[in-house]
DNA sequence: TAGGCCATCTGGTCCT
DNA sequence: AGGACCAGATGGCCTA
């Protein structure tokens, strides 16, 4: 089952997409590779342009950012430059199933990559219109499921609104 | 050039 | 003690 889903237009309440709604018409930001996987990402940003940062723990010259910004050495450096790696890991994680999530969404064009906001929220609004399908045909809503599939984001909104309340007036009979 | 998005570093907190 | 998770800070990249 693929319902055409859209975002509701305020679930994207950045400027950036607000009234607009092109976000999928956005050419593709970085060079991800078509199976979703980030690696190549990754690694660019790994090898990216040391940077500059003001402050620090100990120091308050200004160092390249993704560079430690204090001399890391003995114990205490060699713990944080671990944990500096767990933490890269563990946000390539994330990334990934960010990754496997846009795979299963419903098609977009393909210069358009979701970010991780519209991602999500893409996702929510995807789960919540599949359940309200299959609550409306539960119920017998038959008129309301091609709606649901059809209607403008706008049209979404209503349509879930009262398949919601039609469930919680029917809930007790 | 401003704003949005992102990766990375970092210190704090909680848990095992 | 060490790992996982989180949020703030920072600066690069990209688009309008």
């Amino acid at each position: 089952m693929s319902p055409n889903v859209r975002c509701a237009t305020d679930d994207l309440g950045t400027p950036r997409h607000a009234g607009t709604l092109n976000r999928f018409s956005r050419t593709l930001r970085s060079p991800v590779n078509e199976d979703g996987d980030a690696s190549e990402d990754s690694i660019k940003n790994l090898s990216r342009k040391p940077l500059t940062v003001t402050g620090g723990e100990t120091c308050s010259i200004k160092q390249p950012k993704h560079k430690p910004r204090c001399e890391q050495s003995g114990q205490r450096g060699r713990r944080r430059m671990k944990a500096n790696d767990r933490e890269r890991h563990r946000m390539h994680n994330l990334n990934s199933a960010l990754d496997a999530l846009r795979n299963i969404l419903p098609a977009l064009p393909e210069d358009a990559k979701l970010t991780k906001i519209e991602t999500l929220r893409f996702a929510h609004n995807y789960i919540w219109v599949d359940v309200a399908v299959c609550a409306g045909v539960a119920l017998g809503m038959t008129e309301l499921v091609p709606q649901l599939h059809h209607h403008p984001p706008e049209a979404d909104i209503n349509i879930t609104v009262k398949v919601q309340f039609f469930i919680q007036t029917n809930s007790g009979t």
